[in-house]
Parts: structure tokens; sequence; C-alpha cells
RNA sequence: GGAGGGGUACCAAAGCGGUCAAAUGGGGCGGGCUGUAAACCCGUUGACUUCGGUCUUCGAAAGUUCGAAUCUUUCCCCCUCCA
């Protein structure tokens, strides 16, 4: 019998590889389990990036299933090789502490807390890694990896290949990693472990350490990598990641990013990161003619996950207010300023660039040239344009740099 | 350890004494077209400016010169070949 959880997964495209999907299934069947994904703290968010793998933690609630979010503090120490041609940057367990707190909220905030029987539990491997002893995990751990399998692995392999230097401290990141899902099999009964696909040589580590130490079978399980029709990488727009934390990236930003989605990936994208049911996302894209409102659905759908249904509701009405009507959507970015200084006057180009709406004032005054600055809706020809009451409508004035970009201007 | 090649803007890559704030391509940003899409076309892409210019930039530092991304010295880093 096909496991609900899995054939939704299948469902949606959430599954590239696992280690014995039919056994896999067969104990979903039998029982609730435990599912691990290992988060990287090197920045105070995640992004979209990790959106896919996030989605899947969900799903796991969603049938029964306790998610187990690892916070990677003692790995972070070190720095997955995994996808990268250099060296990362190593933080310091300061950084790293302050990163968990906020990526945490993350996850309260998609993830549901209240069920007693599938709430999340949090972990973090410094608890463990900080205390091992080198040679005791050399003799426990250590004995089970061969160098010559471990050479043999893609985030070992291609560094070597191209001759970019790998230190022995990042040669050791898949064992730690291995070790991390050992002690969650044994203390949490944790069997399951999912990643992207570029943690499958990690995953598997782990789960042939479980078996060589303990006799006992772990699940490994990854999902595919999201290729764009444009083929650039997913979140990561030039402008920045997409931050999934709201002080990093505003929920109408995010709103916007989903808005404004490749028509070629629309469908992909209401699998990936909506909950809405795969057959009635089927029937909505065979049905819905205006591709425009399938996006609205996605932008919706995917920032009420992330902030709730009332800030999306929000979202979408800013977007409507800004891009349709001639109203001024009440999530735009606000800049306040004092009457006292419109009295005086701002120069256009200076406010520009003391409010980061662009970087400095030789970009402000290339923007204006380029016919790219309105005030109000009205086009700004002159670089020396002083800003002044006659510009606001009730203490009110809008500025918009392109046609995406707006703000609003309040007096205090 | 020995021999050679190289580090130029967001990335790739030209320039090898003045005409260099630095060709060209990609990317980004803005405009046009459109549907807040894609494709295409145009513009733009160090900072400040009284729009005359001024200041800082070509791995780092020192030097030669009226003048250096370009020449010299030292240092740092990367690559290729040999051991």
């Amino acid at each position: 019998m096909k496991n609900k959880l899995i054939s939704e997964m299948q469902a949606r495209g959430y599954l590239s590889q696992c280690t014995n999907l039919a056994k896999l299934n067969e104990i979903c069947n039998k029982k609730s389990i435990s599912g691990y994904i290992g988060f990287d703290c090197t920045a105070k968010s995640l992004h979209v990036g990790s959106l896919l793998q996030i989605m899947v933690l969900k799903l796991m609630q969603k049938h029964g299933h306790k998610p187990i979010i690892l916070l990677g503090g003692g790995t972070t120490l070190i720095g997955d090789p995994s996808g990268k041609d250099s060296t990362r940057k190593i933080l310091n367990q300061k950084e790293i502490k302050k990163n968990i707190e906020s990526i945490k909220k993350i996850f309260k905030k998609i993830l549901n807390f209240k069920n007693k029987k599938t709430k999340p539990i949090f972990v973090n491997n410094a608890d463990w890694l900080t205390k091992l002893n080198y040679i005791k995990f050399l003799r426990d751990i250590g004995s089970h990896f061969t160098i010559n399998k471990m050479l043999t692995f893609d985030s070992v392999k291609l560094r070597l290949e191209r001759e970019q230097s790998l230190s022995y401290m990042e040669f050791n990141y898949m064992i730690l990693q291995a070790y991390d899902f050992y002690q969650l099999f044994k203390n949490d009964s944790c069997v399951l472990q999912i990643g992207g696909s570029d943690q499958w040589g990690n995953i598997i580590n782990g789960v042939e350490l479980i078996r060589r130490i303990m006799q006992k079978e772990a699940y490994g399980l990854t999902t595919p990598l999201i290729t764009l029709a444009s083929g650039a990488k997913m979140g990561k727009t030039e402008r920045g990641a997409i931050w999934l934390n709201k002080d990093l990236l505003s929920p109408y930003d995010y709103w916007q990013f989903w808005r404004n989605t490749d028509d070629r990936d629309i469908e992909k994208f209401l699998y990936f990161f909506t909950e809405i049911e795969p057959n009635k996302i089927k029937h909505l894209c065979e049905n819905e003619k205006d591709i425009n409102k399938l996006k609205i659905i996605l932008a919706n759908e995917t920032t009420k996950i992330l902030h709730g249904d009332k800030v999306s509701k929000k979202a979408e009405k800013t977007a409507k207010d800004t891009f349709s009507g001639t109203g001024l959507g009440q999530s735009l970015p606000e800049i306040k300023v004092n009457s006292s200084e419109v009295e005086k006057g701002i120069s256009f180009l200076d406010f520009l660039s003391t409010n980061n709406i662009l970087s400095s004032k030789s970009e402000a005054r290339r923007a204006l040239n380029n016919r790219g600055l309105k005030i109000n809706d009205i086009l700004v020809i002159d670089e020396k344009k002083i800003i002044n009451f006659k510009d606001f409508n009730n203490k009110i004035l809008k500025i918009s740099y392109g046609k995406k970009k707006h703000y609003v201007v309040k007096i205090i």
C-alpha cells in the first residue's frame, strides 16, 4: 500500500533519490517517524534555496510525522565543502549562535508547533560535536570510514580534480554529518535524513555508519535540484538572495518575487511551494487561461505559508494598488521626513541616495537621466529637482524607481 | 625544491609609457514592446561636481618618469610543467 506521505512527495516532485523507498514506505505506513534536515548557519537567514526542504518537513507534519531541525552550530564551524569551489568563510561561535536564533524564527512561522504529536524539535550539533574526544572519535567513528571511499565523493573529488585546495578540516565534514545522523538515530529515534541532492553523499555516509555500528537501517532521501527555465539558480536574483526572514526581505518583496515567476516555472512552483492539493493544481493549470492569475495564487500561497494570511493579503492589495490603480499600496516601504526639512526643500537626488533607494548620488543621477524616476507617477527630468510641500498630497508623496520599486514618503 | 605563466571593474577577458575611468562579451540596472512573463531593441554600468572638471581605482608596497594598468625592485597569492 502506498503511503500518503510518500505518494504526495512524489506527486509534488519532492523526491530525487532515496536509499530504500519501498522500506521507508512500509515504515511510514506502520508508525509515525522522525526525520531530520540539517541547515547551515552561515547567515542570519535561510533563503528560498532551502525552502523546498522545509516544505518537505511541513508535508511530513501533515501526514503525522515529526520533523527534527538540526541547526548546524557545530558543522558550520567547519564548513561543508559540497558544491563549493573554495573554503567557506569561517564564522566564530558567537556569530553562529546569533544566526541560529534568527533562523529558528523561520521554522516557527512555517511549521506547526501546536500539534503535540508532530511538534518539531530543534537540535544543535554543537551540543555533541564540540565535546568529542579526538582519539576516541577516531577509534569509534573514524575507523568505519576508508579514505579510499571518501575520495570518491563528489564534494572531495571535484575539489581534487580541479586542484583546488581542500583542507583537512573540510575533509572531515562528511564524517561529522554522518555522526550527526548516528546521534539522532540513537538518541531521538530519527530514522530519516532529508537533504538537497548535493547532500546525497553526506547522507548515505550517515546511513552506512548507522548500519556498521548498530546493524540497523536508517533512510536517506534527497530533494531535486531546482532548475529554472532561465537557467539561473533558484533564489539568487541579482539584487540579492531571496531571504526568508522578514527583516532581510519584506513580505511585500517576497510576494513580488513569486509574482514575478517565469511563466515556464509556474506549475512546478505551485507543486513545490504551496499546500494546494496536487490534483487541484493540475486542475488549475489546465483550466486557468490567465497565467497571471496563477502567479497571484502562487504569490499568495507562498507568502501565506511564511508570513501568514493577513500579511499575504496585504501584500496582494499593495501590489494591486500600485500596479493597476493609482492609489498607494499600504505595505510599500515608508520613508518619514520632518516638515521642517520639507520647508527648506530637499534635493531629490540627495534624498534618493541618503535613503538607500539608490546607492549613490551618481547612480541616482544616472537613473534620472535614463527616465527611471518618478514622483507621484510623473517623470522627473530635472536633476536639480527639489522636493517641497507642493509635491505632497495629504502629507504623502510617492517615489517610483523603475516600474516595480515604489516608496512612500510621509511628512511627520 | 627546479623552470615557466599569470593576478585588470560584478564575472570573463583585452590593454603593455600619455588619446585609459580602462576595448569587448556576459551579468546587473533603467527605458521601449508586453502581461509586473519570456524573447527582442535602445541606453547605462567608480565617486563627487557650480557640468568646466575634480578625486580614488588595474594583487600590495616602494621606486623610475613631466606622465604608469603599462617600466624596475621587494612582497603576497594563483596556475602549468619537471623532481
